[in-house]
DNA sequence: CAGACTAGTAATCAACTGATAACATGTCAA
DNA sequence: TTGACATGTTATCAGTTGATTACTAGTCTG
């Protein structure tokens, strides 16, 4: 029998943290639907009852994970605008923001969150959160480059285009159809070995 | 009381066009973990055990309704693919695909199921259903225009943005936010009337 | 019209899900 | 040290879900 251990507890935001960074790994692979506030709790190491009462439900910490990955994005991107701002119509212009783009890829999490929270968007609460954000993005895109709207929309269009082929994992899988991987490769660029291949 | 009704009854496949047209919709609004074959029977006007026993499990109910959008979609695509033949490197001739694109547009179920598709890839099944699916698009894209790899990219990433922003309502809510209408009307032109604003 | 087949339903179930309530334990200020 | 509060857990629950079984009724053939 081992004596009874003297257990230390965590302050409730460092806490708080943990089950944040374990929704997020979880609702990046299944999505809001196809994870349970029990999938969370046991990725974050503590009880189910826990993580509901701390968020108020899952819906609100979907909503939390949510944001934070949008905030992070954005930030990502921010200062890396400045560089397109010179010359926003000229293809060349627009290269940095594919750095930007990997250095989220080491985070894919926040990518696959982004987009299920945009393809949940049937629902209320979610479709007028991922609205407001997709609206903040473009919003950013503009301002800070001061782009045409095509311009941003392009830009946009390849980042839905990533984050659809990292939902589908297909990084994971192109080796296996050339097609794909001849797609892949166009797509992501050189950045496709950090992004696929670790499995 | 009335007297018993004689009911008449409906040929299997067509019950089975009927619950899968049902499925569609269900899923196109929900996506897979957020649709039951409880909603998908009521859709239908049939009872929850027929759905499940019909196609055998909801898992293979839901691949049926992705392979019948998919290739739909591509059955679309195929007749327009000629014009773009000609010269394929040129911006322009890609402008008959927006044509095409408005014709799914009369059947939005179709673009999100499919999108709902791509982003359950963390499902072993779907994903694999997926990946190939999109491999089948990209090299149809590629073999009937004799395009360029980064051509055919730049037309499936145009299209994610196109469903990503069906998906997250876009066109339903574009009137509440001037951005999002800008690029609302960036994204999808003229086709935006028949898309939007019935609701 | 008999019997085989087909098109369906009602009843039922075990597993899962989000949420609530009650309880236990560590921590810290007075 | 004590008591108030913050950090957690266990027990529990009602509703939902996908699936199975058993049953009913229309339809078609010989």
């Amino acid at each position: 029998m081992a004596p009874p251990v003297k257990q230390t507890r965590m302050s409730a935001t460092e806490r708080r943290e943990l089950v944040l960074a374990a929704a997020s790994r979880a609702f990046a692979r299944d999505g809001y639907h196809g994870t349970s506030t029990d999938a969370v709790a046991r990725e974050a190491g503590v009880s189910q009852p826990y993580v509901v009462r701390m968020f108020g439900s899952k819906s609100r910490l979907f909503a939390d994970v949510f944001d934070r990955a949008m905030s992070r994005i954005l930030d990502t991107f921010e200062p890396w605008f400045d560089g397109v701002a010179a010359d926003p119509e000229n293809d060349e212009s627009w290269l940095p923001m594919g750095v930007a783009y990997t250095q989220l890829l080491e985070d894919r999490d926040l990518l696959l969150v982004m987009m299920h929270g945009f393809t949940s968007g049937a629902n209320p609460e979610i479709g007028a959160l991922a609205r407001d954000w997709m609206s903040r993005l473009y919003t950013q895109i503009r301002t800070r480059t001061g782009c045409s709207p095509e311009r941003a929309r392009i830009f946009i269009a390849n980042g839905m285009l990533l984050n659809t082929l990292l939902a589908m994992q297909v990084p994971e899988h192109a080796g296996q159809d050339p097609a794909l991987e001849e797609l892949a490769v166009c797509a992501f660029g050189n950045t496709l070995d950090a992004a696929g291949s670790e499995n």
